[in-house]
DNA sequence: CCTACCGATCGGTAGG
DNA sequence: CCTACCGATCGGTAGG
């Protein structure tokens, strides 16, 4: 990819982020970019590859973030606060594109659209098998693993609707904040 | 409201839950509605109303179900409980309109919008309050409060993803649980 | 509730 | 990267 074209494709992130997938044209992102819309394909094959770009690359890294943790950690709650850990910084440092990622997959053609969810379960799928090994090992309550892990998931996903760069909390902080919530609750 | 428009509102949300507000066109709501799009005119002012009308509808429930809450319970972990219980059971019985509400909200004319997001901070801000009250009165631990507040709903917001009438859990079922899982989380 | 139609905008192409 | 342009579709109106 040449630098124009991540270019583009970083500036058509913000504006997905904003409007949404549909309601952003590809005037609007040649407009950003400087350029007559035209001037764009010859960067990019049309509108869809950026959203598909966009929804692959951040599934890519979140497999990716959580095959690393399952790697080396083998204690199921350590595994569960690198997971979190991970996450929150993918989501931190990608903020445009998980937006897109969380909400505008579903614009994909369908053949897409099938290839990305199930990339989705085999992540939601990690998650379950932490939680799983942690019930096994005796240290968590025995939960429905299924509901708690789309819990844990959620509960993170939000971030992206508030999280900003300049806020008092860091991501690193935000995902102790997540971590202990998750694994002792609110109450006292 | 007539029973025609409200038809046709409800056949509106369906299709603006499943291909979001801007993906749906006034043509793809007549076809639904069995009509040519010309006549949907004769029951609404145009697309934006279904939209307005959707959120506004889901704000005042959400908002109506907090105040009664509030009202008739002291104790702020069961003001919570009873909170969750209610959130989840407007989400469940509107899930349609509940995904519009979360998501498509954005694409109000500005000056709706701006009304819409104080609405919802308005309705935030009794989440912060019952756990505020609950650290008070020394039940919850010494959280950030706004912070607790907001993966609290996001937890509970995620549900319209995946829940279906005909699931295996009931929306008390799944309101009990993830109330569980706040107050408790998942260690042992 | 319909037919007929409006101007605006859509994603994208041809040709340079 | 541009000008010029394409057919399709958009939300909506006029008039019955």
């Amino acid at each position: 990819m040449t630098n124009r074209k991540l270019e583009i494709l970083t500036l058509a992130q913000h504006l997905f982020k904003e409007r949404g997938y549909s309601a952003t044209s590809v005037r609007d992102i040649a407009k950003a970019a400087g350029v007559e819309a035209a001037s764009l394909y010859s960067h990019i094959n049309g509108k869809e590859e950026l959203l598909d770009r966009t929804c692959f690359t951040m599934a890519e890294r979140f497999i990716l973030g959580i095959k690393e943790v399952n790697d080396i950690y083998f204690d199921a709650a350590l595994k569960l606060k690198m997971a979190v850990d991970t996450h929150v910084n993918i989501l931190s440092n990608n903020i445009d594109a998980s937006v897109v990622f969380q909400r505008d997959w579903r614009h994909l053609n369908e053949e897409r659209r099938a290839e990305f969810i199930e990339l989705r379960n085999a992540y939601e799928e990690e998650f379950r098998v932490i939680v799983q090994n942690g019930i096994d090992e005796g240290l968590f309550n025995e939960v429905d693993v299924k509901f708690a892990a789309l819990t844990i998931l959620s509960s993170l996903n939000w971030i992206v609707e508030w999280y900003n760069t300049e806020g008092s909390l860091s991501a690193s902080e935000i995902a102790e904040n997540l971590y202990n919530f998750i694994l002792t609750g609110l109450k006292k």
